[in-house]
DNA sequence: ATATTTTAGTGAACAGTGTTTACTTTTTGA
DNA sequence: TCAAAAAGTAAACACTGTTCACTAAAATAT
């Protein structure tokens, strides 16, 4: 009995469920999930629509390892920025603006990461896996840094980390769908706007994390 | 040439059509659009699949009444609480207040309302036909009682209305996909919560104008 | 090395979907 | 009353995700 975690056979297998991930991914970030076709996919790497059968339960469970490689970006660039020195003003605006921008640049992922619909693991419940799914960890990143904005005195001293971090992620969701369903938002002209899409984030994460500062008069 | 805006037969058509409608209202609140089918649509109201088509040139267009319909209603409400003469600090919290509640109430239509997705008619854009809708209707009453806001001083005087109604209206709108698409929030608990839904919906609506305000020192 | 069992892969079918076409029946307007 | 327009239909088309019975190949055990 060898200590290899992984015989040829499944490294073999691992292989080709990432080649049809890798396909699979193509076409979703262009078309999402109505234009991914399990014939299509499995016509783009020489497979009968069966075989992918072989390798995932469900055209759900397929997508919705896209999903969870997708939100592990968003928490991954999100971390990175967290966890830097610069002062937290920025750092806290700059948390808010990547997610909104990364969302926004797979608009297909994110949508689909959120809806509940076709995804068949419950995306975010009240149950004991939210706190170790990719989601979950990215918003203990949000309410760790209210936190630490309320311990050095930039935000309110009456606010509950935790409910403040449901709302400011809420404001943050609804930027990242207005532009996934609304390509040209914010500039929807009711009157002329001249103002760019990432400066309107940057301008809305000023706007939200406003609602938390104290302010010393 | 009568004068009548209905004939007999346009008035008979009419009633069929919305009886349509209505079938189709009852499955698409209770299953959304994919639980629609038009077999099953048909089937409900006694007409043959294809007869549909007499009433409607695709399932698209049919579903873009129920959702345009929709729409209205939030701007009936909205509108109906824009007007009262209640203080302006509680009258613009039951606006926001209630339009995510509304959203909620019918999950399914406000999604889809915002899902360009299967929409043929572009769901706002940069395009003229926006301050007609009942979506852009709502922007209207949304951006005029920030004007309000600011003329009164209770908001900051830098404020642009329609940059800020942008910000808002994204800060409701995440909520309301957020409770459409996670049923159970904001209760998910990483720890403990005991605050009610329609409380915390108060709560953001406090927040999200909480970053427009004015502070007098 | 051989026999056995597990896995990979397939073609054809099932049960759905939205939609179109050719056709029949009904209703309408003059 | 009679031609024209509209309402309604059955059947098919082109899709979809998924399953099933089956074969070919690879892995395992003897």
């Amino acid at each position: 009995m060898t200590v290899t975690v992984s015989s040829p056979a499944e490294r073999r297998r691992n292989k080709i469920r990432a080649r049809i991930l890798s396909a699979a991914e193509r076409v979703f970030a262009r078309e999402g999930a109505e234009g991914l076709s399990i014939r299509r996919l499995a016509e783009n790497i020489d497979y009968s629509p069966a075989a992918i059968y072989k390798y995932f339960k469900s055209k759900d469970e397929l997508v919705d390892e896209l999903k969870e490689t997708f939100f592990e970006l968003i928490l991954e660039n999100v971390n990175r920025i967290a966890d830097t020195s610069t002062p937290f003003a920025e750092r806290s605006r700059d948390c808010v603006a990547t997610y909104v921008q990364i969302a926004t640049d797979k608009p297909y992922h994110y949508a689909a990461a959120f809806a509940g619909e076709s995804g068949t693991q419950a995306p975010v419940d009240g149950e004991p896996g939210f706190a170790q799914s990719k989601k979950g960890q990215a918003f203990m990143v949000l309410s760790g840094m209210i936190s630490e904005g309320v311990e050095i005195g930039a935000f309110r001293s009456d606010i509950d980390p935790t409910l403040a971090a449901k709302s400011i992620w809420a404001s943050m969701h609804g930027l990242a769908m207005m532009i996934v369903h609304i390509p040209t938002y914010p500039a929807f002209k009711v009157e002329q706007a001249t103002m760019t899409r990432n400066d309107f984030i940057l301008y809305h994460a000023d706007q939200v994390i406003r609602g938390l500062e104290a302010h010393h008069g």
